[in-house]
DNA sequence: CTACAATGATGTCAATGACAACTTCAATCC
DNA sequence: GGATTGAAGTTGTCATTGACATCATTGTAG
C-alpha cells in the first residue's frame, strides 16, 4: 500500500480543484477548509499553510474562475470566424454558459472584485474582459456599433449578457430557451445599435 | 427598569427587520441566528419557533423582499404619469436602486426562486413582476414593442436592467453612471424594438 | 378554574474557522 | 556527509454556530 507521504506534494492545486467542484455542486456555503482537507486526505490545519483564510480561498477560486472564463472566452471568439456578428454571438453563447454552469463560481469572481485588496484578482479580470473589448472595437470598426470608449458602448451588451445568466441561474428562463434568447438579445442590441451609429 | 416580558410579543417581525439590516450591511454570510436573538433580547432557541432552521429565515426574508420590490416598481409606475417610456424609464431605475441597496437580499430572493417547496415565494414574486408584465404590455398597445407573450418581449428588457444591476453590485459601474446607463440601456432597447415591430 | 396551545428558556452536540505549538522533510551550505 | 533552516503538515484547543430535545411561562378557550 502506499503510504501517504508527510508532504502532499501540490495540496493547493488538489484543494482548489475540489473546491471548484463543491461550489459548483453544493454552492460556496457549503464550502467547508475542514471538509476539503479530510477530501484530499490531510490534517484539518494543513490548508492554512495555503490560504490564511476561508476568503483567501475563495479569492483564489474567483481568480481561477477569471482565468478560466478568459479561455473559454477566447476560444468562442477564435472559432467563430473572422465577422463580428457571429463572433459575438458565440462569445455570448460561451459566456452565458459559462455563467450558467459556474453560476456560484461567477458571483464569487464578482463579490471578490470590488473588496478590498484584490490586486491580482482585478487584473485578472481585466485579462478575461479583454476579449469582450477587443470584440468591441472590432463592432466598432465594421460600423456595426456607435464609437467610443469600448467601455462605454459595451457596457448595455455586457448587461444583458450578465442579466440573461442570472436569469437562467434564477429559474426564470428554462435552458432550453437559453440559446434562442441570447440570440434575440444580441440581435435585438445591434437593430438598435445601427439605428444610433 | 422595564422588565423584559416573557413574550416578546411579535419577535417574528422582529427578527425579520433585524435580519434585514444585517444583511444590507454585512451580507447573508454574517447572518446568524443567534446573533438576531441576542439582539432581540431573547435566548438562543426562541428564533426556532418562527423559523425552523436558517434557510426558513432566509426565505422569510426573499418573499418580504418581493412584497416590497412590487410595491416600489408600483410606486414608480404610478408615479410617472401616463406615457409608456418615461414609466418604463422611472420602473428600470426603481429596479435598479433596489438592486443596489439591496443586492444581497435581491440575490437571496432569486436563489430561493428555483428551490424546491417555494410556493408562497413563487407567488410573491409573481406579484412583484406583475408590474412589469402589466408596462409590457401597455408598451405593446402603444405599438412601442413587438407583439407577443409579455413575458418573453421583456425577457431581454428584464434581463439587461437586472445586468445593469449586476454590474452596479459588482463594482464595474460607478453609482453615479447608473442613472445615465440606465437612460442608455432603455433608450438602446426601444430602438432596437421600434426596428422590430 | 383548568387544560391547552403558543411562545420562550435552557442545555447539549457536532461541525466549523481560526489560531498556536510542535513535527517532518527536503534543499542548501559548509 | 552532516548540520541548518524554512516550507509544509499535524495535533490540540477555543469560541461560535445551527440544530435539536426538553422544560418553563403565559394567555386563552372551554
Amino acid at each position: 500500500m502506499s503510504e501517504r507521504p508527510y508532504h502532499h506534494g501540490n495540496l493547493r492545486t488538489a484543494l482548489l480543484a475540489q473546491a471548484e467542484r463543491t461550489v459548483r455542486e453544493r454552492g460556496v456555503h457549503a464550502l467547508s477548509l475542514r471538509e476539503l482537507a479530510r477530501d484530499a486526505g490531510v490534517s484539518h490545519g494543513a490548508p492554512r499553510r495555503h490560504f490564511p483564510d476561508r476568503q483567501a480561498l475563495l479569492d483564489a477560486l474567483a481568480e481561477a474562475g477569471f482565468a478560466r472564463l478568459g479561455a473559454e472566452l477566447r476560444s468562442a471568439v477564435d472559432g467563430a470566424g473572422g465577422a463580428f456578428e457571429p463572433r459575438l454571438q458565440a462569445t455570448a453563447a460561451a459566456y452565458v454558459r459559462f455563467a450558467t454552469r459556474d453560476a456560484a463560481l461567477l458571483e464569487l469572481m464578482f463579490a471578490g472584485k470590488h473588496r478590498a485588496g484584490a490586486g491580482t484578482l482585478q487584473e485578472s479580470a481585466e485579462r478575461a474582459f479583454a476579449v469582450l473589448l477587443e470584440l468591441i472595437e472590432q463592432g466598432q470598426a465594421e460600423g456595426a456599433l456607435e464609437p467610443g470608449e469600448p467601455e462605454r458602448v459595451g457596457m448595455v451588451l455586457f448587461a444583458t449578457i450578465q442579466g440573461i445568466a442570472a436569469l437562467v441561474t434564477g429559474g426564470m428562463v428554462q435552458a432550453e430557451q437559453v440559446d434562442g434568447l441570447v440570440a434575440d438579445a444580441i440581435a435585438h442590441f445591434l437593430r438598435g445599435s445601427r439605428a444610433a451609429a
